[in-house]
DNA sequence: CGGTTGTTTGAGGACGTTCAAGTACTGTGG
DNA sequence: CCACAGTACTTGAACGTCCTCAAACAACCG
């Protein structure tokens, strides 16, 4: 594997503890390609080829329901791992990523990969905590959309996406795949901006700024135990 | 360990490969209670002191918001390790655990269970297993909640429940936690059984018929793919 | 039998969507 | 550099879904 190829892969989390043993034999046969943005990289209710792993740029977990709707489940980006479970499992990807801008993907053989989790005990160690980590986003989410109203979740959004702090944020892509991320229509999501002026919250186009973050916090009863 | 126990452990899946050696180690110093019916077994905030397994009974997975709030997350019943992430990253709870019907639970300690998976690759291999179940279980669940309306996601998750087939179903608990669950109110709960009643859905109770299931399946776009 | 709790039903309203139009932004070719 | 199309975002009005509140009803338990 070649130098440039290593430093990316022991950046990523779920090799940062691995010896270089490791990652040479995980990474035999994985293939790096660089994706455009709009591309769709795996599509629901396919069987798992490949494990993804990004290691720049950024992609979007998407749901979509068989009368067309599509929904943002959730962002990744560098050093990020997707759609784990259905590599480990071996069963049909219960949804499509799409890359939002132009990435880097590392892409390993799913049966190689699986073989590599059942050779290598701190493998499947980083594996079970990425999973955990994930985990937690998504029951995070889960609790956003029954118990915060659609303000309140953007601006909880925004806290995260801060760590909780006040400043300038990037927002991950446009507003319209952020509006679905946050389970609201892009219209519902202009308006929710709006709201959120009168708490310090001034965005243009993807850069968006917090002026007071202790408002915000309170305005939408935010939690940092992520 | 007893044999009483060890039947019960073995039928756990996070047990199900382990040799008796592991689950003896494991094991050790485990203690299993029978818990009552609206016990709160642990609270959100709170640091993990012990791993949690049913094995028998029925508990619900409890999000909470600062306002006082409360919604569920998921039901998990025998068989079922519950909020492990927690205890993997020994990080805050992100939610509570109450029990809805009478329940045997095994108390793992947190710290003996993180050495037992430092220790053992097979257990760790079962934990990113039954991770990843979860894991799709959860995005199913945000899906839903994006995608479908009210009486779909009642229709989806009465499928589910009985595997897609039509037949007789028990509810897990009352119809309070059940919307709770599917993210409405009881009202909205009752309504959209009322919905479903033309299409074949008969219920009383805590006991549900479906009649038949191709039609309930193409009503609210049902996927099995999980 | 009355009290308590849980479910149902109805009316009104809040939140968010849909639809439609308008405005700002981006990149392209003249 | 500007006109232009194409896209994205915003704004407004009407509607739909779901929630809230209130009351009636049913079921359960003393």
């Amino acid at each position: 594997m070649p130098a440039a190829e290593y430093a990316h892969f022991s950046s990523t989390r779920l090799f940062a503890e691995a010896s270089p043993q490791l990652i040479d034999r995980v990474g035999r046969g994985a293939v790096v390609q660089t994706v455009p943005a709009h591309t769709l990289l795996l599509a629901q209710g396919e069987r798992p080829a490949h494990l993804h792993i990004a290691l720049s740029g950024r992609v979007g977990l998407l749901g979509r329901s068989p009368d067309g709707q599509e929904t943002v489940i959730e962002f990744f980006e560098a050093g990020d791992v997707f759609v784990a479970p259905a590599v480990i499992l071996d069963a049909p990807y219960l949804m499509s990523v799409r890359v939002l801008s132009e990435a880097r993907i590392v892409m390993i053989e799913a049966e190689h990969f699986r073989r590599s989790l059942a050779a290598d005990h701190g493998l499947t160690t980083a594996m079970m905590r990425e999973l955990s980590r994930h985990w937690r986003l998504l029951v995070q989410q889960i609790k956003d959309l029954k118990l915060r109203r659609a303000p309140q979740r953007l601006a909880a959004y925004l806290l995260s996406l801060n760590g909780g702090r006040a400043g300038e944020i990037a927002l991950p892509g446009g507003r319209r795949d952020l509006a679905a991320r946050l389970g609201m229509t892009p219209e519902s999501l202009s308006r929710a901006f709006n709201e959120l002026k009168s708490l310090g919250v001034s965005g243009r186009g993807s850069a968006v700024v917090i002026a007071d973050s202790a408002r915000l916090q309170s305005y939408c009863a935010f939690d940092d135990t992520v």
